[in-house]
DNA sequence: AGCACGCCGACT
DNA sequence: GTCGGCGTGCTC
């Protein structure tokens, strides 16, 4: 008879503990408990049971908190492959499972549904559903769920709030009474209900957090919008829902539906021949304008090509909007003489210039600072405002079109002719789109970002854009001929194939692994040196490592910091190596975290 | 994670 | 002298 449990404790540590216990409490598996650690009473959850201990003087479990475990087996065993493939330990995971009203030491009697038979499938179907709304494709999830309901219960991922309620008002004809939410904006006692009454033969829609709350008679695992940034969780065990998502369905043998209308590389590469598409395989075969701007620059942007499809639009009683994804007037200040940038001296972000004033405004800290005429740097030059934001866009159409209204998205209203927005406005358009011609200006400049994804991605806003206006969209580029434009008014696929050659030959993410590290702390030189130790230390384990680079910004909250990029395999080898790397550099004044891509 | 311990530099 | 910074190690 086991009479020692391991005990995972909810801090940052990367070791269970030991534990004796009376065989009264019938302690098993996936029961939270309280313990005494470090002289505090504490809630501990039982990940593993044994006969015996290394450690000696082992302090006993004070009391039981479950009837029945509030983490099942599986669920361990979950926490268990999360932390093999992430560099977070199965404590850190392991209350992930629990929600916040389990997190506290009160007893709880609640007896869970007896065990639901656990049909583990050979090889779980991983397909993915493509349309362009949300309605085109519930009209086959709806026969889908109702079939998985009746064996069990289905789980449907969504990235944000608002995308959860709108998909909710429209299953609400077929499975009124039926549907339960979850996500991690809810008041702990609600989420707890919702969490206790769908154990068994339930239909949750939820946040990403959802996920960890999935009943164990899962049959149906649906993720909307999979390849939505949502999905990337910021915070302490940094994942990806897509990652967890596909454990679990391995795990647990369960059907993962992933539903979308543009389907993240990924998953194209996964699910390849395994597409339902509910539309023409050329999805929406909208034409999108390429307009080739080499003959002229971005500095005289408003151009005599702009002026006119303007003038005709307005002409024609055309609802236009102008997208540009800068926000302010001016992006910088700057020296004529020596290049000097004025940063912000709380976080060092890069200072705008507020129109008429002496004084710039930090995007990021929000703190406004005025500056002198002259360059700090070189004591030679002077600081003059440069860049182009939405704002001066906004401004200099103004002068050109008096008499059409023109305003900035938060102030538009139905008399609006000319919308000026950043690249926000997506989520509304996607709520009640009713605009006719869209002009995206900045497309060479969301190229010229360092990332590897940039082409993909501006594709995926470009071929989003387009769906929802009437009309036209109009591209703005100096690259006409680069093959993202090239591609825009072929079938989607034709794209996707290409960009997966490249990545394959460049050995990028979905065949390669990119890892991101980012190093943060208050003390900016010992920080540097840290960083430049972990990278030789990656590099004589022969690794590709890249950096250190400042992250964006440098300084933020009171801290420095830096990150390193790794190129490698992606395999669990590689990912294992760079968490044993890593480990000892994590401490109270040097925070790190690490995103996989 | 948090807390104690211990080692060094710079002050009333 | 000793106060306080922070690197190190430990928690069953």
């Amino acid at each position: 008879m086991p009479k020692i449990a391991k005990v995972a404790i909810p801090l940052a540590l990367n070791k269970e503990f030991d534990y004796s216990f009376s065989l009264k409490l019938k302690i098993k598996k996936g029961m939270r408990v309280l313990v005494d650690f470090k002289g505090k009473k504490m809630l501990g959850v039982v990940v593993d049971t044994s006969n015996y201990s290394r450690i000696k003087n082992l302090k006993p479990i004070l009391d039981s908190l479950d009837t029945s475990p509030s983490l099942t087996e599986e669920q361990i065993c979950f926490a268990h492959s999360l932390s093999e493939s992430y560099p977070y330990s199965l404590s850190e995971f392991v209350f992930m499972f629990l929600p916040p009203y389990l997190k506290k030491t009160r007893k709880i009697d609640f007896d869970e549904p007896f065990e639901a038979a656990i049909h583990l499938q050979n090889k779980p179907k991983k397909v993915f559903l493509k349309a362009n709304t949300f309605l085109k494709r519930y009209e086959f999830l709806k026969s889908s769920i109702e079939e998985k309901l009746k064996e069990g219960s289905v789980l449907i991922c969504f990235p944000q709030m608002s995308y959860l309620m709108n998909a909710k008002k429209i299953l609400e004809k077929d499975f009124s009474g039926k549907i339960n939410i979850m996500h991690s904006q809810q008041g702990e006692k609600e989420l707890y209900s919702v969490w206790a009454k769908t154990r068994t033969k339930s239909l949750i829609l939820g946040t990403r957090v959802s996920i960890f709350y999935y009943p164990r008679d899962l049959t149906q695992l649906i993720v909307e919008e999979e390849n939505n940034p949502y999905y990337f969780q910021e915070e302490k065990p940094f994942h990806n829902l897509l990652d967890v998502a596909m454990t679990l369905s391995n795990i647990k043998g369960v059907d993962l539906l992933l539903s979308g209308d543009n389907l993240s590389l990924s998953s194209y590469q996964l699910v390849k021949e395994k597409i339902i598409f509910l539309e023409d395989r050329g999805g929406d075969a909208k034409k999108i304008d390429i307009i080739n701007m080499s003959n002229f620059s971005v500095k005289r942007l408003i151009g005599p090509v702009l002026i006119e499809l303007i003038q005709r639009s307005v002409r024609s009683k055309k609802k236009i909007v102008i997208l540009w994804n800068k926000k302010g007037f001016f992006r910088t200040i700057s020296c004529t003489n020596c290049g000097y940038v004025v940063k912000c001296g709380n976080c060092s972000g890069l200072l705008q210039k507020i129109p008429n004033e002496n004084e710039g405004v930090c995007p990021y800290c929000k703190k406004k600072e005025s500056f002198p005429k002259t360059c700090g740097n070189c004591k030679n030059g002077y600081l003059k405002e440069k860049g182009f934001g939405i704002d001066r866009i906004g401004y200099s159409l103004k002068k050109i079109f008096p008499d059409v209204k023109i305003d900035d998205f938060e102030n538009m209203n139905s008399n609006t002719q000319i919308v000026l927005s950043t690249s926000k406005i997506l989520s509304y358009l996607y709520e009640q789109g009713n605009f006719d011609v869209g002009l995206v200006m900045d497309t060479d400049l969301l190229l010229a970002r360092p990332e590897y994804d940039s082409t993909f991605n501006l594709y995926i806003y470009l071929k989003k854009l387009s769906f929802y206006f009437k009309d036209s969209l109009y591209v703005f580029t100096n690259n006409k001929n680069y093959y993202l434009f090239e591609s825009l008014n072929k079938e989607w696929a034709n794209f996707y194939d290409l960009e997966l050659n490249l990545r394959f030959e460049s050995n990028l993410p979905p065949f390669g692994l990119i890892a991101k590290i980012i190093l943060r702390s208050k003390n900016e030189i010992t920080l540097l040196k840290k960083v430049k130790f972990l990278y030789n230390k990656l590099q004589k384990k022969g690794m590709e490592v890249y950096g250190p680079f400042q992250e964006h910004p440098y300084k933020l909250r009171d801290k420095f910091r830096y990150s390193l990029i790794i190129k490698g395999k992606r395999d669990l080898v590689s990912r294992k190596m760079i968490k044993e790397e890593i480990k000892g550099i994590r401490s109270s004044s040097f925070q790190l975290a690490v995103v996989f891509k």
